[in-house]
DNA sequence: TGTATTTATATCGCACACGATTTAATCGTT
DNA sequence: AACGATTAAATCGTGTGCGATATAAATACA
C-alpha cells in the first residue's frame, strides 16, 4: 500500500497533527472575528493588550513569539483600524509603545463570548473536557522546550 | 494585574498554544529541510507523494487540508525544483496528477533521518513519550471534529 | 441534444510568518 | 568624548494560507 519507511509517514510525524490542528482552529474563528473586523493575529494581539494594555511591541513579541518583522505591520493594520495607538518613547526612542485606543478598549465587550462560543462549535462526545487539558498541558510544556531550544539556536 | 476577564487570557483560549506550537515545531524542521532545500509544507506534499506516488491534487488536497489556491503555486514551485512532476489527465481534463521525478524519489534516501533527528532535538525530561502519544491522540480527535465542522459550514 | 449544474484546478488579493538585513538609538569600555 | 557593540524596530523578499472568484471540463437531465 505505502512505499515509504514508516517513520515518514504523515500520521506519524509529531509536525503534521499540530499544523493541521492549528490552521483548523484558526478557521474556527474566523467567522466569529469577522464579526469585529479583525483578522486571527490581530485578535492575539488585542488579547494581549486587553489583559494589559499599554505595551512595547517587543513584550507583545516574547508574548506571542513572533517577530517585529510580523508584528510591525500588523500593528499598523490595527492603527489604520483606530483600534491601537503607536507612539515612540522619548526616554529611549528605539521602543514603540503599543496603546489601546478607546474603541480597541470597547471592542473587548464584543469579543467576550468568542472563546464560549467557540467551544460550544467544538464540542464533541469523542473529547471530555479533561483530555483536552491534558493535551494543553502537554502542549504548553512542548512550548516551553521549543521555545528554549530555538532561541539556543539564535 | 491584569484588566480582562479571564476567559480572554492568552493562556486560556485553546487557539494560542496550538498556533504557537505549531509555528514552534515547524522552525524546528526549517534548518534541516533547508539541506534539501525545501520548505515545510512543500515537504508535507513530498511526504504524501512518497507514502504513494501519482495523486491528484485533489487527493493531496484531502490529505493535508490545503486548497487548490494553496497547493497549485506550491506544486508549481516543486516543478520548477524539477522535484515533481504535473501531468493533465487526458481521461478527465479537469484533473492534474501529481508524479515524483527520480530526482524527488531520491530526495526521500535524504529525508528519511528527518523525523529521528527531530525527536532528538526536542527530547526533554519533563515530556515523557507516553505523554505526547495521549496528545496525539487528543489532537487526532480534534482534527476529525473541526474537520467535519469545517466542512458542515462550506 | 442542448443547457444547467457540478467538479477540478487555477487565479487574484490580502495578511501573515520569517530569514536576512538595515536603521537608528543606546550602552559599555576605554 | 569616542567608538565599537548591542538593542529595538523597521524593511525587504519569498512562500504560504485562504476567501472569493474564474475557467474549463464533465455530468445530469429536461
Amino acid at each position: 500500500m505505502s512505499s515509504s519507511p514508516k517513520e515518514l509517514w504523515l500520521e506519524n510525524q509529531l509536525c503534521f497533527p499540530l499544523y493541521a490542528v492549528s490552521r483548523l482552529m484558526t478557521k474556527q474563528y474566523t467567522p466569529l472575528l469577522e464579526e469585529l473586523d479583525i483578522t486571527y493575529p490581530q485578535y492575539l494581539v488585542l488579547l494581549v493588550l486587553w489583559q494589559k494594555d499599554d505595551q512595547l511591541v517587543s513584550d507583545i513579541s516574547k508574548r506571542l513569539l513572533l517577530e517585529s518583522n510580523t508584528l510591525t505591520p500588523l500593528l499598523k493594520r490595527l492603527e489604520q483600524k483606530q483600534l491601537v495607538k503607536r507612539v515612540r518613547q522619548e526616554s529611549d526612542e528605539r521602543k514603540v509603545l503599543i496603546s489601546l485606543t478607546n474603541e480597541g478598549k470597547k471592542l473587548q465587550d464584543k469579543a467576550v463570548c468568542i472563546p464560549q462560543r467557540l467551544v460550544e462549535n467544538i464540542k464533541s462526545e469523542d473529547i471530555s473536557a479533561q483530555e483536552v487539558e491534558h493535551m494543553m498541558t502537554t502542549i504548553h510544556k512542548l512550548i516551553s522546550t521549543l521555545a528554549t531550544t530555538s532561541e539556543r539556536l539564535s
